[in-house]
DNA sequence: TGCTAAATCTCGAAC
DNA sequence: GTTCGAGGTTTAGCA
């Protein structure tokens, strides 16, 4: 651990030094951070020129390039992942090339003078997650059902059947009962068979015909074939979305919702 | 010139010390880089979270955040232009949030360790610029002249006639002579005049029916009115596309083709 | 101000 | 590999 130093920095180094620097950062595959006054070109799917200033350029470990001006969200140029790199001196000027096959493009960024100069070995294992927990979902559905299907209208949720308790379930535009299933995340196998379980249990107990639909943000692989062979739909169901009408419906209280309808 | 420093590092700060570091930075609206141990807590639109990992933090001048793992050309966490931000230490954890109003989220950087940090007063008044210029548009109709129409035939290009030169002349699929007149940007009322202009003069030259053709990204408002008066057509032309056709088609020279037509 | 369309979109999954 | 669709999309152009 204390032996360890991830970063290594360097204040104004000559174009000389930095060149050499950032060869040996690239080809040891570390993230190498270049703040100083340069210019680019662009070409490729498009063209651009970027005429003289004072930018950060982030080089990545997958081969991306970032060049960002001191204000804004975007970089005003840059390359994905999978960039070769060509670093020279002409003159006083340090030449930093990307060069990317497929579309064939290249970004080229000069810099006749460079203040900060780092690499970096950075280790990040740590996941990423974007949430809506299972509990937001359900009440986006019930707050504005449309955002699964039109003229869908829920009569209870949390319902006991079975094997455990249905999601949603509702009423469709033609009134034929409908069994919603909601997953957060990616659903499998398991999920269809959940539901499947549950659409089984109402047709007996209802004695007529039920749609069994799976709402998630996608499906895994396999289970499409799955849901058309148990006669059961999947509705794509983002969880910003859900959130977003949460947000927008806040101040209806889920009672009220319920004593309107 | 000597007496700025526009970059100013320190290496392995305390959280404390590094506390006191942003603090002051961001005030001054300076462009502030932090390079360390962190984690991150996203809510607003959707909700997210980060494990912790080694990440570069870049907070801009105009109040805009970027999150960046050692991987990828987009940022794992962000805020757009316009936050403020609170700084502050809690044990050895040291605190940095984004606020944005409308919507109303926030992100929330934790470092427990600061490898490298940076802050910047960056000057950049530098033009940047997406070309693809009229010639390249022209060549791009003269190598495919389907981007513009189907069963157009280019003739001669930058034709002297009465007022100027006229951009592309041609025929197209019913033998009728086509002009063109291209413009890299919204065309406005003086590209339709000038369009006009050269058909009149064509028109009395030949002595036949003459189609005349805008090529533009895009109509200013009304112009598709005056088109219609004067009874010239307009065919939208994305530069991007004709970029597109020149790279496709770079190993095809001009002459080349105009000795196989 | 809100909507619509484009972006050097990027990124990932399905086919 | 290519195509397709989503994104905390962002951003710019208009109504």
């Amino acid at each position: 651990m204390s032996g360890r130093k991830p970063v290594v920095a360097l204040e104004n180094p000559g174009v000389e030094r930095a060149a050499e620097f950032i060869r040996d950062a690239v080809s040891e595959r570390k993230v190498v951070v270049v703040v100083g006054n340069c210019w680019v070109d662009y070409r490729g799917r498009a063209s651009s020129k970027l005429e003289p200033g004072e930018r950060i350029v982030v080089i990545k470990e997958d081969g991306s390039v970032l060049v960002h001006r001191p204000v804004g969200y975007e970089p005003v140029n840059w390359q994905p992942a999978g960039c070769l790199f060509q670093t020279r001196v002409v003159g006083d000027v340090l030449h930093v090339r990307a060069i990317r096959r497929k579309p064939s493009e290249s970004v080229r960024i000069s810099f006749d003078r460079v203040y900060l100069l780092s690499a970096m070995s950075l280790v990040d294992r740590g996941e990423f997650s974007l949430h809506a927990s299972e509990e937001d979902m359900q009440r986006a559905i019930l707050l504005e059902p449309s955002i699964l299907e039109d003229g869908l209208k829920p009569i209870t949720y949390e319902k006991k059947v079975e094997p455990g308790f249905v999601d949603v379930y509702g009423v469709d535009r033609n009134g034929k009962l409908v069994v919603v299933e909601i997953k957060r995340k990616t659903a499998g196998r398991d999920a269809a068979l959940q539901l499947a379980r549950y659409v089984d249990f109402v047709k007996t107990v209802a004695n007529r015909e039920v749609r069994g639909v799976l709402a998630a943000p996608r499906l895994a692989r396999g289970v499409q074939r799955l849901l058309a062979t148990l006669g059961l739909e999947f509705k794509a169901l983002d969880p910003k979305k859900c959130t977003e009408v949460l947000r927008k419906s806040e101040t209806r209280k889920l009672a009220e919702f319920f004593e309107e309808a």
